[in-house]
DNA sequence: TGCGATTTAATCGTGTGCGATCTATTTAGC
DNA sequence: GCTAAATAGATCGCACACGATTAAATCGCA
């Protein structure tokens, strides 16, 4: 299981970045795959959670500009967190266009629950948390250049 | 200050790393749709193709192991591309368990048509080819640590 | 005040990813 | 040789992602 007994064929210099990104973001989810499981979480809905625990009642669409997700993806998305008890959604009475997503009791306790796994992940990457923030800002900042097109 | 009307929540330090290579990966394949719609290609067959262009009669495994996905992904993709007429699925006569994947000339000919998109995103990155490779190399040690678990 | 433009979610269809399982083929041990 | 184990793909079910469209609510302006 560690031969790999196939070389991969070297991808052009421009590919290998987008690649790379690709392949990470792959192997990052599978080193969170068995702590999330234990909690019954997947990967984006992890995320969601973060992102209420930050801020709760958030509308579906800061937490699409929280994700980068659109309602397509997050409305079927918030819908499972609801039937798993995670989270409500209701209209916003002042704006009933503006869905309102809350954490429920469940979902409030799932930060203590989940709180273990940043360092988890931190001592999995082999790195110290000050490289992980210079890769992040790295990250981030090729990110923003692509987004603004 | 260019804020604009909703500021995203912080994530803590350890997730922002996961959140970082999620979001620029999501940036990466937006950048490339137009140029990959112009060909009629999806990302996932484009990183197929590059990597039959490398190295063409692949099988299966081979491929998986290149672009790092398992046969129950590759395959519908594989069928797909095979429906485009990009590539050819046939048994190998020596093992008949296993798939060569083969370049037809329509997806021969796909490398011209596609040569100019490495040159495409470096630019939309704003950064040096020598600034992307070394944020790949930092990327890919990353995921290969993941890997090792 | 009235009504078209805008904003916000929801819906629909297609294409990945992946865990679990199945089938066909090959290899290994006796 | 013959069967158990291993290997390689294929299949199934579920959960994202996202382009395109739709429906409801609000806003803006004559």
């Amino acid at each position: 299981m560690d031969t790999p007994k196939h070389q991969p064929p070297a991808l052009p210099a421009a590919e290998m970045i987008c690649f790379s990104l690709y392949s990470a973001t792959h192997a990052m989810q599978h080193a969170y795959k068995p702590l999330l499981e234990a909690l019954g979480l997947t990967y984006p809905q992890y995320l969601a959670l973060v992102a209420l625990w930050g801020e709760d009642g958030q509308t579906v669409g800061q937490l699409g500009a929280a994700l980068q997700l659109e309602s397509n993806t997050l409305t079927p998305l918030l819908k499972r967190m609801e039937a798993q008890g995670l989270v409500v959604r209701a209209r916003d009475t002042r704006d009933e266009r503006q869905v309102r997503v809350t954490l429920s009791a469940a979902g409030r306790e799932m930060q203590a629950r989940a709180a273990d796994i940043p360092r988890c992940i931190l001592e999995k990457s082999g790195l110290t948390l000050e490289a992980l923030l210079a890769l992040r800002d790295q990250v981030n900042s090729l990110r923003d250049q692509l987004r603004a097109d």
